[in-house]
RNA sequence: UGUCCUAUGGUGUAAUGGUAACACAGCAGAUUUUGAUUCUGCUUUUCUAGGUUCGAAUCCUAGUAGGACAACCA
């Protein structure tokens, strides 16, 4: 019997209200406006809105929010719908707020013919200025009271195209006075002449978010319609539309959003750091997009689990980077072939092995998943290891080369260090060592005990490749309480490309999507930059490293 | 000088009136042909003040702190 895990609050709500017999099922929705990427916020809302679904056996839709046709793009929605499957959920229907555009229409001539909608000849000024403040009320103006037949003469004049952007809205007639400025007569539907991605020229009117995300819950019947907290002031306007409208009564309930530290998720910072080319697009692998975080290697599993760990409640959060870095290590750890790549290259010669003798070492590709094979690796008298592998003055417990002192090649000999060569500089050029046969891995019978262990690559086999390094894109942990220019907090070191490491041959072999573990060097991914001559590999995340 | 939401280790999240727990982070140690993984142990918690109750992290009141709200954005 598996210990029961807790539930959060919409789990809660949920089981509660199946358990009610409220509904027999639950329907929820994955709401995105198609005007940006997906980010790691959204994976959060997608697993919730899916997840519920999936657990309590009911479906979710997937909508586009498109009421704003100037933000608005297919690039956008071809891009989200490719993201939520990445992620790994499917969407029962693909629906967009758009397709809503006439029936929202009604809507809204029905409210006019309650008395309930006006249209407003006011400019956003002046309806800014008589809407008041949080501590002072709003006041009616001349057009509050304008008859019935007007307000409908005018509202399919401005369907008709009669009116330039700007100079009329429609708005619901609720109270100036009203303690929740949203309820102080929202606008419901405003005149942009501009061409919809979907709708095209059809409508030069289109509804507010409050006249449409509601009722599109409502038209399809959605039980839980969850989003953030922000929206809390909206959820008395939905269910005012509702009400009036005497449509379906779907329910809002709204968690916190997710802030990571080191962390921007706002869409539009987003598009500003990909529009004045700060990042390299979208999909950079230091962007928070799931493209990004895709490109840069993490799994959907261990998206998934990190949303799993993070949880859902009310309250502002400030999630550690390093939780998703460990959701991300503990998947990868188990799917990832191991590979040895030199990334920082020093020249090793093995005095005492015969010159042209080669021989191949087999070696693990991954013990911790099971049937991952043995590779060969080609061993010979002139290697590559890693620079920072010798010392020539090593501190007390420094495991590695040092003159005099050995280290295990990792499934090649142990190696005992002679020599180290400089040049003019008295910069170390090469390493002459010796190997001791009897050492060889698998079949020791040496008796010697060597404590450290270190990557190599062959350097008659060895396959170049380009290797980039991300850092966290800002340095500053809680980039919701800055004040000033966010853009002052970026990092700049949080790319690092080193052009030229040297990779043991069996990469040469490597697709896109393989994920690997470099020994001792990281979690790693081949990225789309990658030619056939040339391979180009991005830090996923780099080991836990303790000392 | 308003309304609403929130307050549990460093960071998150549980405990649903009955012994405050789990994960991450941190620190120690064991194992290790990756200074990885794995394993073991440790540090650290209920915003404050009243009240209800045999008993309060939980319920009530007040305070304090943080967040949201004055787009023809979503």
């Amino acid at each position: 019997m598996a210990d029961e895990k807790s539930l959060n609050f919409l789990e809660e709500i949920v089981e509660n209200d199946l358990k009610e017999g409220k509904y027999k099922t639950i329907a929820t929705r994955f709401p995105p406006e198609p005007n940006g990427y997906l980010h790691l916020g959204h994976a959060k809302s997608i697993c919730l809105n899916f997840g519920l679904a999936l657990k309590y056996g009911g479906k979710t839709n997937l909508r586009f929010d498109d009421t704003n046709p100037v933000t608005e793009e297919t690039e956008y929605v071809e891009n989200i719908k490719n993201d939520v499957q990445w992620l790994g959920f499917q969407w029962a229907e693909e629906l967009y707020a758009s397709d809503y555009f006439p029936q929202l229409y009604e809507f809204a001539v029905r409210l006019i013919k309650k008395g309930l909608a006006y249209v407003d000849d006011s400019t956003s000024d002046e309806i800014a200025e008589q809407k008041g403040t949080p501590t002072q009320p709003g006041r009616n103006n001349i057009y509050r009271n304008r008859p019935i037949e007007e307000n409908l003469r005018l509202f399919a004049e401005m369907k008709d195209g009669k009116y330039p952007d700007g100079s009329k809205v429609l708005r619901a007639k609720i109270d100036m006075a009203h303690v929740n400025m949203l309820m102080r007569d929202p606008v419901i539907y405003r005149i942009k002449h501009a061409h919809h991605h979907r709708t095209g020229d059809t409508w030069c009117i289109y509804p507010m978010y409050d006249f449409a995300h509601g009722q599109s819950d409502s038209i399809e019947q959605i039980t839980h319609s969850i989003c953030t907290l922000e929206f809390v002031p909206h959820r008395e306007l939905y269910n005012w539309c509702i009400e009036n409208l005497e449509i379906y009564p779907s329910q809002q309930y709204e968690f916190a959003r997710l802030n990571m530290t080191y962390t921007m998720m706002s869409k539009r910072k987003l598009l500003q750091l990909v529009n004045e080319k700060l990042v390299n697009g979208w999909d950079d692998p230091r962007m928070p997009t799931l493209s990004g975080v895709r490109r840069r290697g993490f799994t959907p599993e261990s998206l998934r689990e990190f949303c799993e760990k993070i949880g859902v409640a009310k309250r502002d959060n400030l999630i550690d980077l390093s939780l998703l870095e460990f959701c991300a290590r503990e998947h990868l750890n188990k799917i990832s072939d191991r590979r040895m790549v030199v990334f920082d290259p020093l020249k090793v010669v093995i005095t005492n092995y015969p010159e042209g003798q080669e021989e191949m070492m087999p070696t693990e590709n991954n013990t911790e998943a099971e049937n991952a094979g043995v590779r060969h690796m080609p061993f010979g008298r002139e290697l590559w290891i890693e620079r920072e592998d010798y010392m020539e003055n090593p501190p007390k417990k420094y495991f590695r080369l040092a003159p005099g002192q050995m280290v295990r090649l990792k499934s090649g000999f142990i190696i005992r260090c002679d020599e180290a060569i400089k040049n003019a500089a008295g910069e170390v050029t090469e390493l002459h060592c010796t190997y001791f046969p009897e050492s060889r891995s698998g079949h020791d019978t040496s008796g010697l005990h060597v404590k450290g262990v270190i990557h190599w690559v062959s350097v008659k086999h060895a396959v170049p490749a380009e290797i980039r390094l991300y850092d966290k894109l800002f340095v500053t942990e809680d980039m919701n309480a800055i004040e000033d220019d966010f853009k002052n907090h970026l990092n700049p070191d949080s790319l690092k490309v080193l052009s030229k490491v040297y990779a043991e041959p069996e990469l040469a072999n490597a697709k896109l999507g393989d994920h690997f573990q470099f020994l001792r060097m990281g979690y790693f991914v081949l990225d789309p930059d990658s030619t056939p001559g040339k391979l180009i590999f991005n830090r996923t995340v780099t080991l836990r490293e303790s000392k």
